[in-house]
DNA sequence: ATTTGACCTCAACCACAGTTGAGCTGATGG
DNA sequence: CCATCAGCTCAACTGTGGTTGAGGTCAAAT
């Protein structure tokens, strides 16, 4: 186990300290998320505050944030320091919001859902769930174009990763 | 315009009344989630009935539901008629507890989160967000090995697992 | 001297949910 | 007779978040 600085770690010990394995690091530096020096071998020398960064990434992921968001969000945030307290819940503020915005749009799936389960006509014409966006003011008779609208929700994390 | 007997529907008439474009159409019925019968120059012909189908899909789409799991509950429908009330109501009630599980899943996340804006310290032994299965008790001390469920041995040799 | 361990780059590949384009057929209309 | 439309197939590509493998370098240990 090769000693360094105090302050500049190697990959090896940043992926036993966050448990991020290489690839990932590798592929979070060409995103720009976190970045590092070169040694005399061309090895990656990482700060020590990247730590701070990583361990946001990790959160993120859990909170199912997309890395473009957080390549967005780490554009406010130093680059020579870690990130301060202020910064953190500057950033956790934003990401809690993210939350709630998801939390609602499934409640009103919910909402809709249940409303649904009663009636089942699943009309083309009359749905909400096939409607989302009760756009079929104004458009005369007969069959209606549906999702035309960009709603993108981000959903929560049950449905994949089955390890 | 050709028309086709009422219950033979083809593929561009099944655009016009549900606006899922043929390539997405070509794409599910690639998976297994629709299928027709083919006319004399090879087109796709639709029975009426498959629209339902669709409206499902459309649907699960709607609720984020991944179309493998869609195909799944597919295999329970009728494959000769339009899937019943009572078909839809089993099926709506499955997709009704999934959207539960994921506004609970984001709950948790928010209440989490909230605690940890006024903490802000990401600690990688202590942090909840950081170590979401809470797996550090009887750990010595020392950094921890993050999100790895189940394999995690603090000074053991590298663990390689693939999400 | 050689073997190991740690690290590097680059390319290819996974799932997901399709889209886009090239190149084809077959029926219809002017 | 030829254009155009509606449809077909198949291959390649999109974006997200990485993983896997091949092949190379460098330093330390045997």
């Amino acid at each position: 186990m090769r000693a360094s600085p105090d302050d500049h770690l190697t990959i090896g010990e940043i992926i036993r300290r966050t448990g991020v394995p290489a690839s990932a690091l590798h592929f979070y530096e060409r995103k720009g998320l976190i970045f590092s020096e070169r040694g005399s071998g061309n090895q990656r020398i990482f700060s020590r505050h990247m730590i701070r960064r990583i361990s946001l990434i990790i959160v993120a992921k859990r909170l199912n944030i997309p890395l473009s968001h957080v390549a967005e969000v780490f554009t406010t945030l130093p680059t020579d320091r870690a990130p301060t307290h202020k910064d953190w819940q500057r950033v956790s503020r934003i990401w809690k919001r993210q939350l709630e915005e998801r939390r609602r749009a499934i409640e009103t799936l919910e909402q809709e859902l249940t409303g649904c389960i009663g009636c089942g006509c699943l009309s083309l014409k009359a749905c909400l769930l096939l409607n989302p966006d009760d756009a079929l003011e104004g458009r005369g008779p007969g069959p209606v174009r549906l999702q035309e609208p960009n709603v993108a929700l981000p959903d929560g994390p049950s449905t994949r990763q089955a390890t």
